[in-house]
Formats: C-alpha cells, sequence, structure tokens
DNA sequence: CCAACATAGGTGACCTGTCAACTATTCCCG
DNA sequence: CGGGAATAGTTGACAGGTCACCTATGTTGG
C-alpha cells in the first residue's frame, strides 16, 4: 500500500500535545534517574524492586508476584536480582510452599539503600512535577491519566509478559 | 520501610497521579513499540530518527542536529545510525562545509519505510490516546504538560548531554 | 500411578544505550 | 603562522533488557 491519504491525521493541538507528552516523560524519567543514581548509587529499577521488597511486610516476594507489580517479564526480574544480589541489596532463598518457587528478599544492606534514596526520590518528585501543581491540577490531571489508563486496558491486545 | 518525618511527604492524591502516572507511560509507550514493530518493522527509535529526516527538505541532517532534536548522545546517534546504515533505511556522507562532521541521509528504502509506518503510529496514536480524549481535555491537558515542561527545564540542572 | 501438560524460574545469545576514551578537524588568539 | 582549546564524530567495553529455550517441579485426567 503507497501513502494513505484517508488517515485521520492529528490536529496541530494534538500533535503538541503528544509531543510535548513525550518529550516531558523522556526529560522528566532522565533526571530523576539521574538524581537518584546520584544522590543513593540505585537506579530506578532498582529502586523500584526495593519498594515492592519493603512493602511486604515480611521483605520478601516471589519472583512471579514482583514481575507482576512491576510489569516485567520474569527473565528480567531474575537477571536484575541477579545483579542486585551480587551488590548485597537483596538475596534469593528457596520456597518451602512450592519447589519451584524462589523468594526474593531484601537485606539490610539494602534496606539502608532504600531509606536513603527514599527521602531524596520524594523531595525530587516534589520539586520536579508536584511544585508546578495545584491540588486542582492534581484532580484534574489524575483523572485523565485514569481515563487514558482505561482506555489503555480495554484497547489492548490481551499479550501476557514474556 | 521507615520512613524519615521531615521529609514532606506525597499525599493520597499526589501519589495516586505519580503512580498512575508511571504505569501509563510505561504501558502506552511498550504497546506502541509493540504494534509498530509488528506492522512496520520499525521501532520507536528508528521511526523518531526518520522523523527527524524527512523533516529536512532534503533529507539530511547533521549528527549533532539530530541528537539535540532528539535528546540523545552523540555517541546513542552514531550507533544507531551504522544499525540502521546496516538495514540500508539511512546512509551516511561526509560533510563538505565542516571536515569533521557527517550528514545523515535517508534512503529509498527508509522513505518507503516511514511512508508505510506514519499511518499505522497515528492511528495507533489516536486509537490509544486521542479517542478518549475531547478537544477540551486536549487543551487542559496540554497546559499542565506545557507547565511541567517549563517547571522542569527552569529547574533542572544545567547538564549537558554525553 | 503416570503420562501429558502447565508453571516457576534461570540461562545464554543478542540488541540497545551509556560512558570514557580516541581521532580528526576547526577555532582562537598571541 | 602555530599551538592549545573546543567541537564533531566514532569506537569499544560494559550494563541493562528481550527472546527463545532449558530444567525442575507441580497438577491433572485416564
Amino acid at each position: 500500500m503507497s501513502t494513505r491519504t484517508d488517515v485521520p491525521w492529528l490536529t496541530a493541538e494534538e500533535q503538541h500535545l503528544w509531543r510535548g507528552w513525550l518529550r516531558l516523560n523522556a526529560q522528566l524519567s532522565a533526571a530523576l534517574q539521574r538524581e537518584m543514581q546520584e544522590d543513593s548509587g540505585l537506579s530506578s529499577s532498582d529502586f523500584e524492586v526495593l519498594v515492592n521488597l519493603t512493602d511486604n511486610a515480611d521483605g520478601r516476594i516471589r519472583v512471579s508476584d514482583l514481575a507482576t507489580q512491576l510489569l516485567w517479564g520474569r527473565s528480567r526480574v531474575s537477571h536484575h536480582v541477579t545483579r542486585m544480589e551480587g551488590r548485597g541489596l537483596v538475596c534469593r532463598a528457596g520456597c518451602a510452599e512450592d519447589g519451584r518457587g524462589a523468594w526474593v528478599a531484601i537485606t539490610p544492606a539494602g534496606r539502608s539503600a532504600i531509606e536513603r534514596a527514599a527521602p531524596e526520590y520524594v523531595l525530587a518528585v516534589r520539586r520536579l512535577v508536584f511544585d508546578a501543581l495545584s491540588a486542582q491540577d492534581v484532580a484534574t490531571m489524575s483523572s485523565l491519566v485514569d481515563r487514558l489508563q482505561a482506555q489503555l486496558d480495554e484497547g489492548a491486545s490481551p499479550c501476557s509478559l514474556s
């Protein structure tokens, strides 16, 4: 098929929003990544893993559950946990209930790392994002984000993670 | 996780928005990436490079300008162009005006690839995003995004790309 | 019980992006 | 002019992510 002329192109306003959105996200995640790396030595992936570990009272979680929470594939979790294990942030433990399973548990070093990182992270998010938004803005944006999420959930091909 | 009490923590609403925002972006970019890969064989990076090439009338651009446009480092541009060159989508040419410089130019194959991909991309963006938004929503969101971008630009440490 | 199958997780190959050099050219200024 | 500094671009080593495949264990129906 050569170039189609019947495609409903984006309006100028839509294009402006779309490009702005992409650019904002790229720069925002880069900025947060950089700050976090600098003042705590954790990448955002590390951080997310540790958050999910500390969310559970016993500081451990099954690999599959971690994958589900993070929207990652199990392979990625496995590789990342291996690297974090090498740095002493987490450790693996066999699973009594299910011989196939494995626990990932936070270590004292991991705990101290996230306790050091979390306040800095919150400060950065506040400074980079929420300082520019009123409570009303937050509500407005939140409802838009929720709507888009819903749109995405229904339109998505039900494609499992790798 | 034990928390510091002197950090201005996020409110519940802010947390909801922040987590939703992160999740939405992750899923949205994954969905677009998947669709585009499937029906045109281009990654979003490939696509962005080609868009920047076709934006110029002569279908070519200097490596540094490409890096600036894309917010990429020169190294990344160089590597990516090398790969795209291997697939016949672009080609390099020496630069007469500046002996250090290099042009990246789109090839006929590259042109046909992006002409095939662009309509699909627009349709996907429309279906996944704009079908859920009224013109008013677009305006509202746009102004919020612009405000956040401004916040980011001023608060950013003036850190050059690698 | 056991054969077929599903599920949990790990592994290695490969691809992409980052970082720190490195080369080549141009610029600037005495 | 000439020599140091800046700039353009490339390269190689490495870190991270994806994919296909593998092993081991659990599950289920005949």
